[in-house]
DNA sequence: ACCTGAACACCGTTCAAGT
DNA sequence: ACCTGAACACCGTTCAAGT
């Protein structure tokens, strides 16, 4: 059952994907909640806490169920897919939060944390060198996050001929990563 | 001599610092500069206009100079100092463009072609596999973007103990590649 | 506990008018 | 050619009041 909080999120999700953040107006969700531009109020501390919860909830959907285990490339892909089929909710996600809502950040942390123990096994079948997870991860994600950011603003490539799309670059790197020697110990960590 | 116009520039990119996007308002802007807070339409056609006057000068501001031959890590590295340093004309620059502005397009096709030359002379000198230099260029680039991006809204790693900074995933990535034996041909490109 | 309508301060933009 | 002050429509937020 659809409480009124979900279904407020559920308009604010809609009018965001429709026409970007400018378009997430309080009076747009009230109205196609039916309810006054107002009450919002009454679930969210402010526009910025809707937005968050809007967040969280697509993070918390894009992370596999417990007890999965898919693999590091296939999840990495799915990030990229995700980011390019719904650009607005993907920059809200990775936006500018001034309240630290604990409910993203954990929503975060899980994804996160799923796709570290993914890393640790492509590193067992021998597909990723072994080096620590964490950072490991962190280049994966990093790249796969760039990709998709630079493609959706247009900056990846000049207009043309064989433009390499988000996808091809991951593809790129787990390729580059598989017969490398890995990286150098001297390198820091802070 | 500084003309009105860069002066509202000016302005403007030191509001944007200083307050977020929020707090670049034309009312603010103009007193600034001291005139009024429509005097901007008579330089810009609106806000919009005016942001990407920041955008194209801060792109402009960070292309080496004609003739210049810096080394392709240094470029990067420069890349992801700026994005830390400047966070907030660095989500500007990448941010949502309606007018398709051609000073901006431009300035960033000058910033990508410089950095595809440094990537030629490192492949010439053994530094980087011999790949196709835009995709190589493009991968450097997004793992670097995504890096900062992800390390400005706090999604890079979790808070703790060892976390790789930008500059890391950057040395990491580029000593992958140096022992690397190359991308597979199979791979697609578009 | 949840909702409404009126009101407030603020913002981008337009316009008539000035030099 | 450039600037100003008033005005308009819009938005986030608050508040008194209702059920």
């Amino acid at each position: 059952m659809e409480s009124r909080r979900d279904s407020l999120i559920e308009a604010a999700a809609r009018l965001l994907d429709a026409g970007g953040p400018a378009a997430v107006t309080l009076r747009d969700v009230g109205r196609a909640a039916g309810v006054s531009h107002n009450a919002p109020y009454r679930h969210f501390a402010d526009k910025d806490a809707l937005l968050a919860a809007v967040a969280s909830r697509e993070l918390a959907g894009n992370t596999p169920p417990e007890g999965a285990q898919p693999q590091a490339k296939a999840m990495i892909k799915a990030y990229v897919a995700w980011a390019l089929r719904r650009p607005e909710r993907f920059r809200l996600v990775f936006g500018r939060w001034n309240h630290a809502d604990d409910t993203l950040g954990d929503a975060a942390d899980d994804a996160r944390s799923a796709l570290i123990e993914a890393v640790k096994r492509a590193q067992t079948a021998g597909d990723l060198p072994a080096a620590e997870p964490e950072r490991l991860t962190a280049l994966l994600l990093a790249l796969a996050h760039g990709a998709a950011d630079l493609a959706l603003s247009g900056h990846l490539a000049a207009d043309g001929k064989g433009q390499a799309s988000p996808q091809d670059l991951v593809e790129d790197l787990f390729a580059y990563l598989k017969t490398s020697a890995g990286p150098p110990r001297a390198s820091g960590s802070g």
